[in-house]
DNA sequence: AATTTTTCCAACCGCGCGCTT
DNA sequence: CAAGCGCGCGGTTGGAAAAAT
């Protein structure tokens, strides 16, 4: 947090006192904010409107939502990054009680990274598999954030009872000899296997269903389909209710 | 326990757009 | 049409807290 400080011309910076949030939390209740140059002025407070702006939408707000992001935000934010950069007003519209600077740092501090390694990086992971990626990505994405995480699966036994239907599914699958449960980074270990092998339900009602899992099958398709095993990955998390279109059929 | 490094949130800054005059 | 103004957006930074050494 900045310390407060005047600058040059008398208007305060730095970290909000809680007398300023009350004060400007009172004004806006009672008059709106239909002129934030203005509003400082008859608020009280020695702030410029900008600033007040920023405080109240990020912070104040009472719709505004703090804490933790759930894995379901998360996924959205990634999407919808996907399809619109670094629109994050355009993001944070689709996400309420999210402000568009908080999805942006919430996006540099941890989502980032994820879409770097899963995406360029997957060439990289495959020549460096104990490079920072690695790590950056697994100490986010596990356990807490295990519907994002099926990449960077974690370990099975760290997932209390009381929370969701997260990769509980994983342990019906298998690369080779390994189950998924066993946390997907030790797959990517043994990379050689991972990204030649097919991808294999353990069980045929499961094959029968969801025959894109032997996808990869084909070298030729691996690119492709290490994609689409991360731009499905919430399904594979989720007991496999419901599989996107083969991508081979889209 | 002390020190250093990293992480990440809150806030600042500058630019561009749209509206008004 | 141009200038001025206010607002919103996205990039960047300061610094406290947490983690690592």
């Amino acid at each position: 947090m900045r310390s407060p400080y005047y600058d040059k011309n008398g208007v305060k910076r730095g970290a909000w006192s809680k007398e300023e949030d009350e004060k400007l939390r009172a004004f806006i209740e009672r008059y709106g904010h239909s002129n934030w140059r203005q509003l400082p002025k008859h608020a009280g407070l020695s702030r410029c409107g900008k600033s007040c702006r920023l405080r109240w939408l990020n912070y104040l707000r009472p719709e505004v939502k703090r804490g933790n992001y759930t894995p379901e935000e998360d996924e959205l934010i990634i999407k919808l990054h996907e399809q619109h950069g670094n629109k994050w007003s355009l993001i944070a519209k689709r996400l309420p009680g999210r402000s568009d600077n908080e999805i942006k740092n919430h996006w540099h501090s941890h989502l980032k990274k994820h879409v770097e390694c899963s995406h360029g990086g997957i060439s990289e992971i495959k020549t460096k598999p104990s490079g920072t990626c690695r790590g950056e990505t697994a100490k986010y994405f596990e356990p807490e954030n295990p519907l994002l995480g099926f990449a960077a699966a974690s370990s099975s036994s760290n997932i209390s009872e009381s929370s969701p239907p997260i990769c509980n599914s994983s342990s019906a699958f298998t690369f080779g000899e390994e189950s998924v449960a066993n946390g997907a980074w030790e797959i990517f270990e043994q990379f050689d296997d991972f990204w030649t092998q097919p991808f294999m339900p353990e069980n045929t009602s499961d094959q029968d269903h969801y025959p894109s899992l032997n996808y990869a099958a084909n070298a030729a398709d691996l690119d492709e389909y290490s994609s689409y095993l991360f731009d499905n990955a919430e399904f594979l998390c989720q007991g496999l209710q419901e599989f996107p279109e083969d991508p081979k059929n889209v």
